[in-house]
DNA sequence: GCTGGTCATGTAATCCATTACATTATTCGC
DNA sequence: GCGAATAATGTAATGGATTACATGACCAGC
């Protein structure tokens, strides 16, 4: 309610002055920093940051971009950010697009009309319009892929994706089935690469009718599952994309009366926290999603704050975590 | 970056006429309408919100306050929060209160300081400060307990946990043991209360021996599950007072070779959708978070909007799902 | 004692959109 | 065709904090 107006009555000085004790206190007498400190508590004062932000045209505010802040690991790397946001004073806005484009569009408008200063996408862009973008206002992608530009934080997907393939065919597989993203997912995209890559390497010959596609949700896994286990010849080992899809196809597998991992290996992506909980306890990729949300809100702020243009591609490390889901056979 | 000074040079009009225009064009000539629509076209032109918002002293955001984003229950309640506060032209303001006062008591900042226009908050409130807080800028609660004043969203989470405890009981248990949340918490005392309720009318004497609190992470509802596990006269079901807490206590069970739930029951609390996917898949009590977020946002805005001063408690209806967790004995 | 410099404070412009009030243009009634 | 009413547009104040520039006080040096 009250303003700076009101302190600088109160104190029998000028709002710049006011001003200057609060933000700059080096500028002013020992002695007005303390009857604009009583003056301030005495009208009980609170700055209105809108005429600041306008004032310095910015926001202190960063825009994050979550295809569903439901989906865990984006909770996560939204947890990563919003920690390093409040270390560096900045507020974080939560733009869950859904997957959709038109909401994508919607939120990146508060950044042109100033509202925030800049954007983290949690997608993986594609890349095809991101340049143009990039040159409009501070984006950093906190979730990319190989074909991501920079600056953007990621971890490798299609080694990682082939790490877990190696994992199982060193545990004696061949019939490697996996359930991937949809088609044109850019993640689903390099951990295809990767899953390829492995069996390439074995001299195993990719078989089509291994590969299914799921929405990453436990209901596509199970969905996918259940059409493994009708195979004339099922597949003995399965490498899911994301954990809840490797969640929903280890319920279908003991549906089946089958044993996981005994009957069938089942592997997951992410480690999200339920995959050390899940029964079996799910081998996993572990990705540090809190950590990548922390390294692309670094980056964002350095490049709002003019501290450095970092425009690299990180990548940070990933972690094969051998659970009981894909013990020996 | 262009102003609108700029769309009004652009147009030959002044700048009243252009935010007329903009913002009622009823009030302006359909000829006048078009030209400034080709100057705002030719110039670039996106409005400064941080101008409006403060000429308007309003936001048109609002802050949700959550104890844990990476939650998944709590990130359902935001995503309905965010569903409405899009639809209303709103955004969403992430605070991550991490359960201290001090990051709660900071966020609260951005209403004070004119960011934010209200706020929803997620942990239930135990009701000591919040008249006072109601006081100074609108706040709703959206998961709140039985002490929670209105304006707020709850279930009926003493009836619920009755509804649970009366459903094993029905299926003929008699020692049945609880992991309760932090002895403090509103939730867990709320549920606590159910408990005890539906034991008194079966007849069953309240043991102490039977109850643990956990901290709603499956870590601990493990730990608890292998208490119990170890007692000379083991429980025969057990009700975990979130869903989090009884995967972790399905793990333990299974790792103790015991089956679920032919040795012992076990059941949650929530119904996130790891419930349904868990093995063997789990009974629980479905909360219709994403519409509590939703109910608490519409009554936000609405105060906000002076539309209405809704001042009841909205007690959203809850639902036991039966699943193979708690298959009769 | 005067000049020049430093420091603390004040005055007023500024950020940009909105809107009360003023002015001009248009239309209607008779 | 003229005054009144209405519609369209313009002028300038407004919101609150920041900051360039101006002013005045004070001190050092000579």
């Amino acid at each position: 309610m009250s303003s700076i107006i009101d302190v600088a009555n109160a104190a029998g000085l000028s709002t710049a002055t006011v001003s200057r004790a609060l933000r700059t206190p080096e500028k002013v007498t020992e002695a007005t920093r303390a009857r604009v400190m009583a003056a301030v508590e005495a009208v009980d004062y609170r700055p209105n940051l809108l005429a600041r932000n306008l004032r310095s045209d910015r926001s202190f505010s960063v825009l994050v971009l979550v295809p569903g802040i439901a989906n865990p690991f984006f909770a996560n790397v939204t947890a990563g950010i919003e920690s390093i946001a409040w270390r560096r004073g900045y507020s974080v806005f939560l733009g869950d697009t859904r997957d959709s484009r038109d909401r994508e569009a919607h939120y990146e408008q508060l950044v042109e009309t100033r509202l925030a200063d800049g954007v983290i996408q949690l997608s993986p862009d594609y890349g095809f319009n991101a340049r143009q973008r990039a040159a409009s206002y501070p984006i950093v992608h906190a979730c990319g892929c190989e074909l991501t530009q920079a600056p953007s934080v990621r971890i490798d997907n299609a080694g990682a994706a082939r790490e877990m393939v190696e994992h199982l065919i060193a545990a004696g597989h061949r019939r490697i089935a996996t359930i991937s993203g949809p088609p044109a997912n850019p993640h689903a995209v390099d951990r295809m690469k990767g899953y390829r890559t492995a069996l390439d390497a074995a001299g195993i010959v990719f078989d089509p009718a291994l590969v299914r596609f799921g929405d990453w949700t436990m209901g596509s896994g199970h969905a996918a599952a259940s059409e493994f286990l009708a195979l004339p010849q099922r597949p003995t080992a399965l490498f899911s994309m994301n954990d809840e899809m490797a969640i929903g196809a280890i319920q279908a597998a003991t549906a089946s009366a089958l044993r996981v991992p005994h009957d069938m290996a089942i592997t997951g992506f992410d480690d999200i926290s339920f995959a050390a909980h899940s029964t079996p306890s799910l081998t996993t990729i572990a990705q540090p999603a809190e950590a990548m949300g922390a390294k692309a809100c670094e980056i964002l702020i350095d490049r709002i704050e003019g501290k450095s243009a970092d425009d690299t591609v990180h990548v940070l490390p990933h972690a094969l975590i051998v659970r009981q889901s894909s013990a020996a056979i």
